[in-house]
DNA sequence: ATCATTTGGTTGTATATACAACCATTATGA
DNA sequence: TCATAATGGTTGTATATACAACCAAATGAT
């Protein structure tokens, strides 16, 4: 049968590819430091070291992920030890998602192995047409967001 | 805290977000087309109606997936009724995956609607640069397997 | 103040995926 | 030919994610 779409020139394609070698590269750079953390784990780590998330919903509209995904993400931090949930003296819906001290202690480290991925992965690419890359991925995820939206309003 | 790495900048994390919300797009315009298909399946099915791959092993190849996933990738499928798992006549071990009639019916249809799609979250986009872009993110997959591969061995 | 709505989170259920252990069958080499 | 290795798949187990249904607490409108 001949179908005029050709998979392997699929930005959906190539990109869930991408994506999937990324996560796996840096979840067993990780495994190989003894850090116990997947890729999308040292995300939410991430934001909640550097201040940017307190709770549950902010995290979830940082990373674009369902409250429920978000859920689960710290369910799985919690239970390995990198975060902890703490009632919210404000609003006693909300939950603070508060990094443990080993986060604290071992995310200078997990940055480092995230960088030095990044920088192994792009090394023999030229800055600029990186630059320029990057760019219109995020003009694609933009895109891609609308069009998500439409459909579902 | 102070980390050098740049969640927002990241290649990894965008990928991820443009993966997810591409997938999310198809498999939403699947839906509405009342069309039962995950992107992710509609990968599979697409190959075998090309008659690109006929047994597990093969598509594992083309979709750079593990041969458990595609296992439960066809479980699926089969469920759905897409495709049909058949013995091998030379190798009892193979087993060839069938498109079914219905998969042969309707693979036009679902190649329209992710071409639909492709268009649509591109259709803003220069031509050259996406031309660019590809080539790029062809190059940095095969960063990203040599990396993968590099860690394995 | 009261009732309806919104908000923050959790849980049930389903798919996608990896990794490791396993099973059966085929291929290889001594 | 027989023992060993390689191959093709499946299954157990764990994480990632979406969607829908749900609950409790906070907000708002009358």
């Amino acid at each position: 049968m001949t179908l005029s779409y050709d998979h392997n020139q699929s930005l959906g394609y190539l990109t869930g590819l991408a994506s999937r070698l990324f996560n796996n590269l840096i979840a067993s750079r990780f495994r190989a430091a003894g850090i116990d953390l997947t890729a999308e784990q040292w995300g939410v780590v991430m934001l909640l070291s550097k201040g940017e998330a307190v709770n549950q919903t902010q995290l979830a509209e940082l990373l674009f992920l369902e409250k429920s995904s978000i859920s689960r993400l710290v369910d799985g931090l919690e239970k390995r030890g990198w975060v902890e949930r703490q009632p919210d003296a404000d609003d006693s819906r909300r939950k603070r998602v508060v990094p443990t001290a080993k986060a604290l202690a071992n995310a200078q480290q997990c940055s480092q192995i995230a960088n030095t991925v990044l920088n192994e992965v792009q090394q023999d690419i030229d800055g600029a047409e990186l630059q320029q890359y990057r760019h219109l991925l995020t003009h694609l995820i933009g895109n891609l967001r609308d069009l998500n939206n439409a459909n579902t309003r």
